[in-house]
DNA sequence: TATGAATGAGCGTTCATTCAT
DNA sequence: CATGAATGAACGCTCATTCAT
């Protein structure tokens, strides 16, 4: 499998960093292939194009939130501190790479329409996650049930989104993951029953 | 001034469509013009490039939202009722033109980061009135003193953003107006004292 | 129209000269354009895609043929004669530009077949009134009513295309013109009633 | 030597294939290394490079006109019979193998020159043998002594060359082998006494 | 002998901007 | 004021060839 091979992962952080430091209109193939230390022939051994690089690196980086957030929901089952370690867990993997964060939050938004909608498949099963914990927090009695849980969805993941993207766009001056608590507290005022 | 001539508003209503019918990368200038009715060459009497005409569509384009809310703020002085003033105002308004919807929630956001840098300028002042309800809302003893204002505002800001995305994403289908109470009900949840 | 203002034509000859001095595969546009004397984007004023410039070529030289064969038809009534002036026409055009000589039987056969079919289309056109020639020859008495036309036409076309193409090959060094009248009494004595 | 080991027809007949079968741009190396069942590297053990591989084709496909013609000239003296078996004998090896009827009437033509002059180098071999033929039948007395051998070998062989790749463009539809007698009694009648 | 991963030079095309009319 | 023909820089991708194993 192409994925397993060292330079599969080589190119996609290679591309983030590129991506980050140049932007997405910047980021020219030769420029990641230079900064991955291959020949730009060598990233079509291992993607189809362009927008297959970028696609990639959005999965490939999304698996860590998922990931993360699995294991959280087998080990949690109240709803007010799945979301808090989810926010946190979102909040921390950002904070600690700087150059993800820029590209998850600024320079893969400026993609083209048919990344974006590929880009929204992979979000999709992150955004169901959060559905589920949701989902069941009203079912247990711990959440307010008369909460439209799709509105709720875009309220937490708009509440997040934008606390990151202010972040970033003021350049990662402050410490991102004190405010988890601040947005946790929050959401939960909004949501509980 | 430039702004006042009709060709002006002309040429800013033919990219507000060119981009929603063709998205932000296939609107080029030629578009612009053909769709505006004047020349390729007439656009730079009117604008220093390309990026000045996506800058000042999003500019004419809030002053619609920030004058609105302005009168708003005139007429209420409660926040609870500004702020839904506000999301119905935000809702009503990309409601009833949508190809600004298709244009602000997703093809100007493709725009490269200096473009993007501009935009936040135009939304600031925007914002700032946000910032403004929130802070005398707090000070009226209406909204929970405790609250981040900062927080509080990428919240609204988030949640209201994410929503109209939403129902862009989805192909506008549903009657956005409707959800208005619904989320500010869920917002005032979360900020009432 | 484009192909009647003075840059198609230009362009036109330019490719000529490009590709019988480059050969097909290094007549590279901006090779082309240079020649012409415009810029690169300027030939994609005039015509759609290189294979465009190169149909044109053909279709625009062609024209050549087909109407001094158009005013031989008219001015001639036997078929001996007629073939004479089509072979004599046909050797005298490309005698009197090498170049076009050295694209037509050399460098244009090397395009792909989506050209080809293209370039044929055109050819046809050519072939049709050669076929025009044999039939009425064949009516009158003047050629041997037994002869297959789709065949006759393989040959005398076959023939000509043989002796030009073996003309270029070794350098056009000596007078294609000389070979007219030979090459017009074999044909006719194998055609001939 | 290196043409006498399997892999090296092994190459040649899964070059012939490749073409035929994908056009001569869309045959590279490693389709052809594919359809022989040997690595691309193996390839450059056998041959210089792409265009050895071809000229390879060309020189061990022709070998069997030539041998051909070599017995069919020792069997018959007669001038209008070894014409007649050499047009037969053509017609029979492409129409008994018509990917490489399709390779030498159609893609090989659209090599570039260099391989092209070394393509008719091969062939020159074999307009030889046909030089032979006329020459031998105007010493004979059965051809027209006033001939020009050059101008009719051309005629021969561009009558021959045209029959067959209309055959091939129109499909291999019709029966090729039925045409020999026709064309051969055409190209009699030009060249008898 | 045989492999196949890696290389990197090369090119058609788009489009924002200019400027002579 | 208005036009629109002309400009030319910039880039993703292919594929023949090599060479370490």
């Amino acid at each position: 499998m192409k994925r397993d091979r060292p330079k599969y992962r080589q190119i996609i952080d290679a591309a983030v960093i590129a991506i980050a430091e140049n932007g997405y209109h910047q980021a020219q193939v030769s420029k990641i292939a230079k900064q991955a230390g291959v020949a730009d022939g060598t990233i079509y051994l291992y993607f189809k194009n362009k927008e297959d690089i970028l696609v990639s690196v959005f999965r490939e980086k999304m698996a860590i939130f998922a990931e993360n957030l699995d294991t959280i929901l087998k080990q949690e089952d109240k709803a007010s501190e799945r979301l808090y370690r989810m926010i946190e867990n979102h909040f921390r993997v950002l904070h600690e790479d700087r150059h993800l964060a820029i590209v998850t939050q600024l320079e893969l938004r400026q993609s083209g329409k048919a990344l974006r909608l590929k880009i929204n498949e992979v979000l999709k099963e992150y955004l169901n996650l959060l559905d589920t914990i949701l989902s069941e927090g009203v079912e247990s009695g711990e959440l307010d049930p008369s909460i439209d849980i799709r509105l709720a969805r875009q309220m937490v993941f708009g509440t997040i989104d934008e606390t990151i993207t202010s972040w970033v766009m003021n350049g990662q001056k402050y410490d991102l993951l004190q405010l988890a608590p601040k947005v946790h507290k929050l959401i939960i005022k909004a949501l509980k029953a």
